[in-house]
DNA sequence: TTTCAGTCAATATA
DNA sequence: TATATTGACTGAAA
């Protein structure tokens, strides 16, 4: 399987689609589209923040992979699904009209025609940057704005409510999530660190030189910054925890929760509380090859939160009024996401890296990172990073695997 | 009612 | 073409 899988990374280079990709994977493995594997495999949460719907995909794809002719089983797919579009494709070259005609009936099967099916269909809205900096900026002076606060940006920057509502929303939601990788990567990077890996140790020297990894999230000023509201106190418990011990990601306690699942009740395959390596919390025990903790650097991730607590209680009318005109000291994200580097794959020795580099093929990676791409780099690392985590785990739970009685 | 987690799906990017 | 991003939506929890 990992020579398989090795060898489609090379032809990958020549035959991208030689390699499994996130759209087979989420749909025919997990259930999910691309963008959502896309997400889960770029930013993972830490295990002990997943609801159980959330540990769902982590579990499936661990079931998935403790079988290695799954990978073989999906590829042959992938090559008969490709055979079948070249045979309809070719088919309908030589008979061009039953395509078009096809194509019209799909076109017309929920309307009467394109024109008012185009009109039915909602276009997506697309935030220009500016709007984009305002509501940051908004969202550096309040994170939690008020109805009112709302009300006033979609007036002045000429959105709809719900369309700054949902911002709101998905920022503090990604903005937690970034924190959260953070978090990984302290634990991992500790974790490396026992190891002694060279790109474990060029990781820390750049994590410790550059700012931290934090300035993708950070950089772009407070925003991410300790919220005055609920999230203060997930960025406290996080930070907490993680002095216990590592954060540790979905990928990393895949292994816990395959064993959590195998004893646990098959009715309830994903009671966390069930999971015998949980905590009073629920959250998951350090792991037992435990790294030495994220604590080794404490508060590295309250230093790099933002200073917005003292300015929690900015007004609303400020956050309001300023965010069109208002000056701020805060860089783009675009601009200033330069996230320290990871350990690369590429150099992790021995344990897991084999496999990480046929997972990463799996997936689509490459391990040859730009350089003019500062920004993909270093997300491409945090990936390769995460990866090779679990992959390492995935590896050890197999390698004590027995038969998986789960049924989803 | 508000917030959040999880996800979809359109669109952008490589 | 594959992957990344992101606005919007759903359902659950507080």
């Amino acid at each position: 399987w990992l020579t398989s899988l090795k060898s489609s990374r090379r032809a990958r280079k020549c035959a991208p689609n030689s390699a499994l990709g996130q759209r087979l994977f989420g749909e025919t493995i997990l259930g999910l589209t691309q963008g959502s594997v896309s997400d889960l495999l770029a930013r993972p949460k830490p295990w002990h923040k997943l609801s159980l719907k959330g540990r769902e995909p982590f579990v499936r794809m661990q079931l998935w992979l403790n079988d290695p002719n799954n990978v073989e089983k999906l590829m042959d797919m992938k090559r008969m699904e490709k055979k079948a579009y070249m045979k309809r494709r070719h088919s309908s070259v030589s008979d061009s009209q039953s395509c078009e005609s096809s194509s019209a009936g799909i076109d017309y099967s929920q309307g009467a025609s394109p024109q008012p099916q185009h009109q039915l269909k909602k276009p997506r809205v697309v935030l220009a940057p500016e709007e984009k900096e305002a509501l940051k900026r908004a969202y550096q002076q309040k994170p939690y704005p008020s109805p009112k606060t709302i009300e006033e940006l979609a007036t002045q920057l000429n959105l709809k409510t719900s369309t700054v509502i949902n911002w709101f929303h998905n920022y503090r939601s990604r903005i937690r999530r970034e924190l959260f990788i953070e978090e990984i990567q302290a634990g991992s990077q500790s974790q490396a660190g026992s190891s002694d890996s060279p790109s474990a140790r060029s990781s820390r020297a750049a994590h410790s030189s550059e700012g931290d990894s934090c300035d993708g999230v950070d950089a772009e000023g407070p925003p991410e910054g300790k919220p005055s509201g609920p999230e203060a106190d997930e960025y406290s418990n996080a930070t907490t925890k993680s002095q216990g011990g590592p954060a540790e990601s979905a990928f990393e306690a895949g292994e816990e929760a395959l064993q959590g699942a195998r004893s646990s009740e098959k009715a309830e395959p994903f009671q966390a509380e069930s999971l015998e390596d949980t905590d009073d919390e629920g959250r998951l025990r350090a792991p037992r090859q435990s790294s030495p903790p994220a604590s080794q650097r404490p508060g590295e991730a309250l230093e790099t939160l933002p200073n917005s607590a003292t300015e929690g209680d900015a007004s609303t009318s400020a956050a309001s009024t300023s965010v069109l005109t208002g000056e701020s000291s805060y860089k783009s994200k675009e601009s200033s996401e330069k996230i320290s580097s990871v350990p690369s794959t590429s150099s992790t020795p021995a344990a897991g890296s084999q496999k990480a580099n046929s997972l990463q093929s799996l997936f689509g990676f490459s391990e040859a990172v730009s350089s003019r791409n500062t920004r993909d780099s270093s997300l491409r690392k945090k990936k390769a990073a995460n990866l090779n985590n679990i992959i390492h785990r995935l590896e050890k739970a197999a390698s004590r695997e027995e038969a998986v009685e789960w049924e989803f």
